[in-house]
DNA sequence: TAGCGTAGGTATACGTCGTATAGCCAGGGG
DNA sequence: CCCCTGGCTATACGACGTATACCTACGCTA
């Protein structure tokens, strides 16, 4: 490999094999690896193989490991942002925040190798306080102190990455379960098992939970009505149980 | 080292001075490690020589290092149901669940690096199901089906996971990050700042808004009022604003 | 009591990891 | 033209998880 030590390298047909190395350029190959082989995949050495480069070379643009774990980290949420900024500003606060949280969780689910990264890397992610500053300001007018909406933002968020952490279920040691040995496992406990015949949809939970917690800080928080069109929409969607 | 190779060494004046090695002692002598030197910090082989013992050693009782983790995670929870045993139950549905989780941060909080293993190994924990399963026993007689104190008891468990592993910050790959650069970061972003000054109590924000959470909770779910003394708890609490 | 299987330890080794250190070499500014 | 410097390579080190082989005292049976 390496057969000659030139910046461009070129293939039979003599166009350039090996892309210019640069920070965004690592991450985003580093973000693939991960993807497709989990976290235990990730080697300093196997993404340099990846980018066609010697093992030392990806230590010019990054200090460490970690920091190419925070950068990582980083360009998922920047997927998000993007996605995020697509997004048209009509309808209720409520809406908005849905909205925003589906956004946030497709993209989890996209990367779910990424997530045992992600969920311990919390606030220190300059993308997740784009995320909290842009909704309060999203929200300021709806009848919510800052200080409250960071609370239900910051809430909102932690709930929904451990959630989809639970789902993606994959355990930063390795060794990923086997469903019939949990299934042998729960019937040992009849309340479990009682609460779990007729199956168990993690989708209609999570949106079940969400519209919860907003009915809560809504009736704890809320100063009053300053948002259009918005009146007894908690009462309203009473019925939208799964 | 190791001169004897008898299976009890005895120290200068003839006590043992190394315990029989079992499962149990490796996983309690691996959560010692774990809190005080961290998740890197946790190698078979200092684990070993911890115990005073040849690193394969421990593959006599382990089949490798994910079971390990396995073990210590469950030894965690093992902790928090024992204290749980020791409580008392009275009063109403919601002062059962609030001082179930309390004493489950309390358990978390007490092992901040435990918590980046705890976190990506959700479901398949048998403390963990004991967790939910006596929980949803203690609670049928609320007013809700047991269906939906799953979802009740499996939210809360995930928001209360997330929001203690937020406030460690322990990134899994290394890097903590300098409170003055986090400071300095969020300078850049108004609506953060604005919500942030007069300082940010965690403790509080997390006991909001497991109440928001189960005023919600009530508001969608529960039938009726089966439980005695407890109607109105969620308009009557309305003042307990952080 | 002699023999032996086995449980539970040791010894050694292999391949991989993150990364420190030093060298090499083309492009550009004096 | 020469040398500095930025970006890559080469080599090396120590630690890691764990496969494999070996050893040895204990408890069983005959």
């Amino acid at each position: 490999m390496a057969r000659r030590t030139r910046p461009v390298d070129t293939d039979p047909e003599g166009r350039p094999v090996r892309r210019a190395l640069t920070r965004d350029y690592i991450v985003a190959t580093a973000l693939a690896v991960l993807d497709r082989d989990g976290v235990d995949g990730l080697s300093m050495r196997k993404l340099a193989t990846e980018l066609g480069v010697n093992p030392m070379a990806v230590y010019h643009h990054l200090p460490n490991k970690a920091a190419l774990f925070d950068g990582v980290v980083e360009a998922v949420f920047s997927e998000f942002l993007a996605e995020d900024d697509l997004e048209l500003r009509t309808g209720t606060w409520r809406d908005h925040l849905t909205a925003h949280l589906r956004r946030l969780r497709d993209v989890l689910r996209r990367h779910p190798n990424v997530l045992p990264v992600l969920a311990t890397r919390p606030a220190h992610a300059p993308a997740m306080m784009e995320f909290g500053d842009r909704v309060i300001g999203l929200l300021s007018g709806s009848g919510f102190t800052e200080h409250d909406l960071l609370v239900i933002i910051s809430s909102l968020r932690t709930y929904t990455i451990g959630q989809v952490l639970n789902e993606a279920a994959h355990p930063v040691g390795g060794a990923a379960p086997r469903a019939e040995d949990i299934a042998a496992l729960m019937r040992r406990y009849p309340n479990l098992s009682k609460a779990l015949d007729g199956g168990h949809d993690p989708d209609a939970q999570y949106a079940l939970t969400v519209q919860c917690m907003l009915d809560g800080f809504e009736n704890r928080m809320r100063k009053s009505g300053m948002d259009q069109a918005d009146t007894g929409v908690a009462a309203g969607t009473r019925s939208a149980r799964s």
